[in-house]
DNA sequence: ATGGCGGCAATGTGCCGA
């Protein structure tokens, strides 16, 4: 089963790119982040066509967060963060495909540090870590998978020490998410890959994707049933690369049968 | 320090992203 991450940036106007990367990627599940359309504006008949049947979360403009499969039907079990300090933003969705609880979550940004928007990513990293001490308490197969807006460790950076005091890096967020990690999650593309130069995110600006300016933002986190069951992880760098391309790179996991 | 790019809602331009 392949499950992948993608953030489209505007899931309408990026429709060719997403469509042509399902058809080339051929994942069986995938957790898309800010659509940035309301549910009504959904191409919920253009996925269909393409072979999926989606759940999404939309909102006008902004944010919004979605699940496609093509491996079985979605049996959504949660829709928006428990606990989210600000439930208008559409961040989280949650659902059982094929025996496997698939969270699908867009971390806020946080930026300008300090200030309310940092405090709110803050605040809504703690109910996400709330969430994901339920879920592993659960003993489900679980994956997290979403755009985090962490780097979590210095090699998840083109240059770490311009951005310390950025939200994506700063020591508060990289706690929390090292927190996270401390329930017993494990962070997929890093376990297959150790020590590569991995990025997920390319600014539009100065030319940072032919400069290999990346950040390391969009991340699979696996409950530890999965573990033993990953057999390859990756991310679809050259979608970056295409004409009008996401910012992000799509990032994906396979797991073997059970 | 600033502004560069791009999507969206909207037609002016501002907000947001990371």
């Amino acid at each position: 089963m392949k499950i992948a991450t993608f953030n489209v940036n505007g899931i309408n106007g990026r429709l060719p790119v997403l469509l042509r990367w399902l058809a080339e990627a051929a994942p069986d599940i995938v957790c898309l982040q800010e659509l940035k359309t309301p549910a009504a504006k959904f191409p919920a008949a253009a996925l269909a066509d393409a072979g999926y049947q989606a759940v999404c979360l939309g909102q006008p403009r902004w944010n919004g967060v979605a699940i496609l499969s093509r491996a079985g039907t979605i049996h959504e079990t949660q829709r928006g963060l428990p606990h989210d300090p600000d439930p208008t933003q559409s961040r989280y969705l949650e659902a059982a495909i094929g025996g496997v609880i698939i969270a699908a979550l867009y971390l806020p940004n946080g930026n300008p540090r300090p200030g309310p928007r940092f405090d709110y990513k803050l605040t809504w990293f703690e109910a996400l870590i709330a969430r994901a001490q339920f879920l592993m308490n659960s003993d489900a197969p679980v994956v997290l998978a979403g755009d985090f807006n962490v780097m979590p460790t210095d090699r998840d950076v083109y240059k770490p020490e311009r951005w310390i005091e950025d939200a994506l890096f700063a020591p508060e967020v990289r706690a929390a998410f090292a927190r996270l990690i401390a329930q017993g999650w494990t962070d997929a593309l890093r376990h297959v890959h150790p020590d590569a130069t991995l990025y997920t995110f390319w600014d539009y600006l100065r030319d940072a994707y032919a400069r290999d300016a990346g950040l390391r933002i969009d991340h699979l986190l696996l409950s530890p049933a999965l573990v033993a069951r990953l057999s390859a992880a990756g991310v679809d760098r050259h979608v970056r690369g295409w004409d009008k391309a996401s910012d992000h790179a799509p990032t994906w996991i396979v797991l073997d049968d059970a």
